[in-house]
Formats: structure tokens, C-alpha cells, sequence
DNA sequence: TTGATTTGGTAAAGCGTTTTACCAATTATT
DNA sequence: AATAATTGGTAAAACGCTTTACCAAATCAA
């Protein structure tokens, strides 16, 4: 309610002077006196400027839309953290849609963005999204980062250190002693699950295990997926004595299945995962994983979102090693014992 | 780039026609060929109207804050999923805080509410929200909707249906024929542990059982909470054959406690948890719950928030009966065997 | 034919900022 | 003493929309 000019009034000065000093313009100058002024009259009003206003005259706003495939996956929940975090520390605040929600969400963030209501967009919803939120965003030149997803022209591109991650926690299994590995897959038109694959070949092969007469399996990040997957992969392959799972969630479909056939974890079968999650050391057999940087992953994707100056492009976290978390799902195989 | 008097100028008209065309207007009178022009002028330049400048004229953002209390619990996560939707379908979107996720955020939103950046407020984090934060939008006038919180003379309040889920959870275990029934409870100072309790007492007394004699143990929402305190309470408690645990996660960790110590579910202990969650059927004893309407909370949150008229005060999810969701970590206690 | 009503619009005043261009008074320089 | 430079500001034009008040022309009623 108390504007600019009302401060101005108070403190006799324009209203240019109060608008400079509350966006601290260093090309001001201006007497001490007059600035503790108008510092005193805006902390006595308590002033605050009007969001509408400024975005209308400075065509910024302030605000960064992510788009998440489900929040309800706490995979995906880690990187809105990490996102929030650098939001906050940068004077942004989030816009959340989510994919899986509402169509007409769509619709509505096609809008905001034709309405010049956001600064930048994050996408981490793999596949999911309308072409014409994309083009949107192109055409109004809003700077769009996609998360772990395929390179596009338009669009800043931020991926994890898939391979690697793969490697370690192929590493572990072969270190183990294992050499019939399975390989439960994500989606098998995504870019990063033929990182992860290639991890996992490489390991194989520096180990001297013709990868090529191992198995592997394709499916989605879910429960479900992974248990039938994982299935298909126990029925073809007796002799299988670990499986790395590409995701967390598919995982622990996996882990139910094995169980299920009266299977032992590890006794019979390892598993590990990649993506490390709260509640993974709190499964019947507390499950082996390899975190990623997810966090990092949305903390970087708003900080390249605000950041005009940087070229399109990959880019990779790989600030730290992913990190292998060693609990119970994982052990010799019989055999070696 | 396309504006109001872009599309006026090109149909012909004046911007107060393409204005009100825009927003359909009913009092607007109109020949139906000007309309027609007009429209096929927006659709040609793809005219999206200016976010800020209607914010600006009109007062009115279209923007709900919610503040989660932590993204990553899958259970919060439901709720921001039924607010998604409500806000998708009244053509409004959501700026998401974690209040975990960094200080500043939550400096930022109270600028937002300052600078009537918002037209509504939703706190799902009870009792983690800084005091400024509604204070400001009280004297804002902000609609602010807390969720299962205490009764505040300024803000709406939405609860669940809590007493009747743990009569349920609770009533499912007497029918299976247990006595001595444990209470995994959460924060000791929240209205709806209290409710909960009640529920508890309720179902208890009547099936004669006296509850006083009967343990009852104070925690939080999360795992490890539930592993410490299902110690304490197994620790006091030799004769315990049933736990009703008031949160999924505080339930996992408890599960996980009673198998450290080589203790069988549901053949020693029987265990239900009050809210579902995705993964649930997917641990080791898929979890037999009490499903909370946690997304037509989230729904109704933002219904409220947006309803200018419906007077403050508490109201209740009822719409449904809590679900009890049978898996396999409840069955009959030993001695009734 | 006159007066009243209806039809189909228009003009313009804000909403609260930011920002550019400008300037009077003071101080420094020669 | 005259000129130049600096200090400490000010004025006003946008930004793009909504909304109220008003109005000319056409139609209608009597």
C-alpha cells in the first residue's frame, strides 16, 4: 500500500531518488543525509516494492518455472531442493508445475510465459512436455535449461555423471566378485540411459567380461516397471548374481520381485542402484546405491537459468564423484564364498 | 512483444474493446464482426496479455504461494500434487517455498507478500514458518490456508480427517483380535496428533480396553524418529503385539527397528501406519495403511485460498472415509492362534 | 416529428516502478 | 574573476493493461 512516492514525500525528495536508493544504483550520488532519510521513512512505512510494478518497467520478474514429471518422486524431489536453494539465494522464487498434475497447467505456464511473467524455465520432466512450451520459451527468448535430457538448440542442457556413476557401482559389484551382472535399464530412447550403459560396458570390459553376453533390460523409473522388468531379467538369466538398476525406485520393484521368488538379498542376488533416497537404508535389506549430485544438479540448473552470459550447451556435474553407499543389498556371490 | 493497442490498431478498434474482448467482458455489447476482427487479429500476432501491467491495473496475480515444509517427503508431495491441480484448473499457477531449503526464501516470499505479489498463501509446515511470514500476510490481507495446524484468528484452517483414519487403523487391529496395542504418535503439541490420539482412545475403549494402561510415545514425521521411539515404546512394552504408527515414515522406521531385533511382522508385531505412500507395498512387509485425502487437501487448499467469501474458520476433509489399505504387515496376534 | 432508448463503441486516467536526460548550486581550477 | 567540474539531485516518459465515464449514430415509441 505505501508506495514509492510516499516515501519520497516524507523524506522530500523524488521519487527517483528513493527507486535508486532502494535498488542500491551505485551511479547515485546522493548526500548521507538524504539517504538516512529515506532509509528511516521506508523502515517507519515499512515499504516494500510492488512486484507488478517493477517486472512491468524492468520486463524481469523475478521468477523461474521449473517443471517437474512428478513430485511425488523423491528422485525428483531432491532437485527441486537443490532448486529452491539457489533460488533463494539468488532473489528468485520458483514457479512449480507439475507435468503429471493438470493438462491445463500447460496451458497456463504457456501463458505466463507469452505474458513475459518469468525469467527463466528448468525441465525436468524428460519427454513430457508440449512442444509448445518449449517453442514458447524459444520464441520469447526465456532462458530454458533441460535436466537429463537431449540436446536441443534452444535450450541449456545439464546432465549427470551417468557413466560414472554406472562404473562405480559396476566397480563394486566386480570387486565383489561378481561376473554374471544384469543391467535394469531406463527408458531406452533417453540420452542418459546410453550414458549409463556405457558405464557399464566400460567396467565390464576393463574386467575382461564380454558385456555383450550379459543381459540387459529396459523400463521406466517407477516400482512397477522395475519389479516386472526385473522379472523378465530373472526368468531369462539363471545364472545371474547381481543386477544394477539405473534408478532407485525401479530398484526397489526389483528387490520385491527377488524377494518374492523366495530369493535372498544378498545372499542370492545383488542389487544396487543409482540415486541414493532417504528411506533406502530403511528397506528390509537396506539398499546399496550410488547418490548423485542431485541437489547440485537443480542448484546449477537455476544459477545457468539466471545467467545470461553463458553459451547453450551440455554441461555436467561433476563437481564430486558420484558416491557409492555402501549398505546391505550387496556381497560376494555364492560361489566366491 | 504483441500489446493490447497492437491488436486494436490492426482490428481497427480501440484497445478497450480488444481489453475487454480479452477478458469477456458480459456487459461489453459488441457487433459480432468487430469481434471477429479482433479475434483474428490475437490469433494471427498470437497475443498473450502482459502478466505484469493486468497485475498491476487489476491487483490480482494469479499466483498461490505454498510453503512445504520439506519437498522430499512423498507424503507432502501428494498434497502439492492435489494444490497443482486446483491451480491448474481455476487458472492460477503456484510459487513454491521450502522452508528447509534455505533462509532466504523465506525473506523472499515475505517481499513477495509486501509487494502484492501474491493472492493467496498455503503453509503445509506446521509450525516451521517464520512468524513474519504470516504476520505480513495478515496485514496484507493475504487469504492465507494453513493445513493441519493449530486454529489462527487471521488464516483459514483445512484439517484431515484424523481421529476417524486412527479409529480405523485402530478398530483393524482390535478385529484381528489384538489387545495390547502400542501409539507411534507424532509431535505431542499438534492439534492433529491430539485428534489422532483421541481416535486411538475412541477405538480403545469401545472394545473395553483400557487405554490408560496402554503405551503411547511421542516422535516426528520421519524414519528415524519412528526407529527411536518404537525402541523406547518395545523396550517398556514386552506385551505390545500391535504398533499404530501416525506416519507412514515414523512407520518405516519403526519396521526396521522390530526386524533389528530379529522380531517378525506382522507374526510378532503387527504394524499400520496412518497415510499411504507410494513404495509401501513395495517394502519387505508391504505396509498396511490408512489412506488420508491428501490430495483433496491440497485441492480444497487452494479452493479456499481463491474463494474470497467462504468466512474463516476450520473445516474438515470428509468428503470419503479414510481408506484402510490391507497389506501384509497386520494379521492376528500370536496367542489368538 | 420529437424525444427516448439502444447499439456499438471511444477516451483517458491511472496502477507503481525504472531510467534517461537534464539542471541549479556549489566547489575546484586557472 | 571567470571557467570548468562536481555534487546532489529533479522531471517526466514509458511499461501494458483495466475500467469508468461518456458519446454519436441508429432505432424505436408515441
Amino acid at each position: 500500500m505505501t508506495t514509492l512516492s510516499d516515501i519520497a514525500k516524507i523524506a522530500g525528495v523524488s521519487s527517483a531518488v528513493v527507486s535508486r536508493i532502494v535498488n542500491n544504483d551505485k551511479t547515485l550520488r546522493v548526500s548521507d543525509d538524504t539517504r538516512q532519510r529515506v532509509l528511516k521513512a521506508i523502515d517507519e512505512l515499512d515499504y516494500t516494492p510492488n512486484i507488478a510494478a517493477r517486472t512491468l518497467r524492468s520486463a524481469k520478474s523475478g521468477l523461474i518455472a521449473m517443471v517437474v514429471h512428478d513430485v511425488t518422486n523423491p528422485v525428483y524431489a531432491e532437485i527441486m531442493r537443490g532448486a529452491q536453494t539457489a533460488a533463494g539465494e539468488n532473489d528468485r522464487a520458483l514457479l512449480l508445475f507439475d507435468a503429471s498434475a493438470s493438462e491445463q497447467s500447460a496451458s497456463r505456464l504457456v501463458d505466463i510465459i507469452g505474458g513475459s511473467g518469468i525469467d527463466g524455465m528448468i525441465i525436468q520432466s524428460a519427454g513430457g512436455v508440449p512442444e509448445r512450451v518449449l517453442a514458447r520459451a524459444a520464441r520469447q527468448k526465456v532462458p530454458t535449461v533441460l535436466l537429463q535430457a537431449d540436446l536441443d538448440a534452444d535450450a541449456h542442457l545439464i546432465c549427470l555423471p551417468d557413466q560414472r556413476a554406472v562404473e562405480i557401482a559396476t566397480e563394486h559389484l566386480i570387486a565383489l566378485g561378481h561376473r554374471n551382472i544384469g543391467c535394469l535399464s531406463t527408458a531406452r530412447d533417453m540420452m542418459f540411459s546410453l550414458r549409463r550403459l556405457e558405464g557399464w560396458k566400460n567396467a565390464m570390459a576393463a574386467a575382461g567380461i564380454d558385456y555383450d553376453r550379459q543381459p540387459v533390460v529396459y523400463g521406466s523409473s517407477d516400482m512397477e516397471s522395475g519389479r516386472t522388468r526385473c522379472a523378465e531379467l530373472l526368468d531369462n538369466n539363471p545364472d545371474l548374481t547381481a543386477v544394477v538398476c539405473f534408478n532407485v525406485m525401479a530398484a526397489i520393484g526389483a528387490m520385491r520381485e527377488i524377494w518374492s521368488r523366495g530369493l535372498d538379498i544378498p545372499g542370492d542376488i545383488s542389487v544396487v542402484a543409482i540415486h541414493d533416497v532417504s528411506f533406502a537404508e530403511f528397506l528390509k535389506t537396506p539398499l546399496t546405491s550410488v547418490a548423485m549430485p542431485l541437489f547440485e544438479l537443480g542448484k546449477r540448473a537455476v544459477e545457468i537459468a539466471i545467467d545470461g552470459t553463458r553459451p547453450k550447451g551440455m554441461s555436467t556435474i561433476d563437481k564430486a564423484e558420484p558416491e557409492l553407499i555402501m549398505r546391505a543389498s550387496t556381497a560376494a556371490p555364492k560361489g566366491a564364498r
